[in-house]
DNA sequence: TGGAGACCATGCAATCCTGCATGGCATGGC
DNA sequence: GCCATGCCATGCAGGATTGCATGGTCTCCA
């Protein structure tokens, strides 16, 4: 094959369906993705996709082909992998893919100490829970709370974090105080727009909230806490963000915090990298110093 | 990664160890491959290969890919298999003309191992050295030993063949032998009926034998080797075919062999037909594969 | 010892590739 | 109907990549 490159344009098209779509994902214009992939075709002498008005279909010989190239984009994770094992230096960037209150409560943390002893190591933060891909490398390390089971990765539990409800001070003096599992009807909710999915102990935590209107919604962390601050509504908050925000109190300060197990997920392969060894050991003292702040 | 076509690269400098062979065998400039490869280095973060007195080695990192970028060009070549398999059109009738020696040592067992995976296809080979029309369609493809300048008519250099002067053992006994160079009167030989026409490495080898009485001629190549093995006098064969009979002798078996390029051509429009693709393809490998034996 | 041959680094020019812009074509909401 | 949105084809300009040329090092061999 003249062009092994090729055959990535081939499965992102395949996934995407559409060229820009696909391009956007490769980051490239999609007249590209065109491009090659029609040199693709030329070059193999087979028509791969067919042009349909809801986008590029695989014909038979595209299907035919797609797991050979599935296999070969794993080999080149693998590639990816093993040379990042190599890779002892502690400089470059890692790529770590956490929820937010992780993110902020155990990440840049962690990520502060780390800079003071390697200022080489960058560190390229992606919250948010959707799941980036840690086989397909579209991160090095994934903070998570749920374990996946899966093949290559190694996993261990980081730490418990504590969650719990709070409202702002002016809140709770203009409601009638809730009690605790008696619902919150008449209440305002500030909720997280995607639920945490697998994490049981947390469900029933907004669970609690569901007689609630939801007053608020937000996607981000920062827009949550502001929320609730500004007194919209309850919200269920990691401790560590609402016991250190002086305008939030917790709703029921007697009963125990909701703890969740926190993941770290990580491949195999780059367990060894040094700047990835060094995050996670950084990952791991931050976790052993601010125990208590995190459990709540 | 950014780049797979960058690990047929990492590849093939592993393989040849110095920039300038493995940009032979990947058809660029060696500047690109050297470039490539540093790029790719860059990227992955890690040195791959030691600048040695004696060519570029793997170094731990390097060595530690290479499995899964071996794994990953078994995957490109099923990729392109699959394609050709995936075309319907794998089946039907190609028509080759080939002068019967490269009919021997090059398209059969090429079309042996089409063979394996393509049972439909047929060959119909037409040897002989009366120059069949490619442009009016006499023949889907030809192999010749000089290449035509012509208009749509797709050329590429398949190989070059060694030609050599064989004699019998017994035949040699009972001459005084040949001195290079001395002409060959006094000898007795095999030719061919009509001349290769246009090759002069070869014709030169032909001439040499001026002087001999021609004892035999025939045009059937098979003809030639049986007359040659049987004692009848010098004739100049394919070092595929003087080589594997053991009947035979080379006459100068100290000079290098007289070399001819082969060429593969074929009309640019049926370039992309299944059948024929698949053929150019297997005829490719072949040559590939025996290029040492091809060129004696 | 010196010259041929093989190899590699670097500067530069031509080429190829990419991205942008325009325009055409569908779908869907108002 | 009409506009907004999303998609794809094609022409064109800028820029990245390639190949070539020069110059240097090393080995081998006469």
């Amino acid at each position: 094959m003249a062009d092994w490159d090729a055959v990535r344009f081939f499965l992102e098209l395949a996934r995407a369906k559409t060229l820009a779509r696909a391009a956007r994902r490769l980051r490239v214009d999609y007249t590209t993705v065109g491009r090659r992939v029609s040199a693709f075709e030329r070059e193999l002498g087979a028509k791969l996709f067919e042009r349909t008005p809801d986008g590029f279909v695989l014909t038979d010989a595209g299907e035919s082909i797609r797991a050979a190239a599935e296999q070969m984009e794993q080999s080149a994770v693998d590639v990816e992998q093993r040379a990042l094992g190599a890779d002892r230096r502690l400089s470059g960037t890692v790529r770590v893919a956490a929820a937010e209150s992780a993110g902020h409560a155990v990440v840049l943390p962690a990520m502060r100490d780390l800079h003071q002893r390697h200022p080489e190591i960058r560190l390229h933060l992606q919250t948010g829970l959707a799941r980036l891909d840690i086989a397909r490398r579209e991160a090095d390390l994934a903070l998570r709370f749920a374990p996946p089971e899966s093949g290559d990765l190694r996993i261990r539990r980081l730490t418990s974090m504590g969650f719990a409800l709070y409202a702002s001070e002016d809140y709770l003096a203009r409601h009638r105080p809730p009690a605790p599992g008696a619902g919150f009807a008449g209440h305002d909710a500030v909720l997280f727009d995607e639920g945490f999915r697998g994490a049981p102990a947390f469900a029933s935590l907004t669970d609690s909230l569901r007689d609630a209107r939801a007053a608020v919604r937000a996607n981000s962390m920062l827009s949550l806490v502001e929320a609730v601050a500004n007194g919209l509504g309850v919200g269920a908050l990691t401790c560590c963000l609402g016991d250190a925000d002086p305008r939030l109190r917790r709703v029921f300060p007697d009963l125990p915090v909701q703890r969740v197990d926190l993941w770290l997920v990580v491949h195999a392969d780059v367990q060894r990298t040094g700047r990835i060894r060094a995050l996670i050991a950084a990952l791991e003292a931050r976790c052993r110093k601010a125990a208590a702040v995190l459990r709540g």
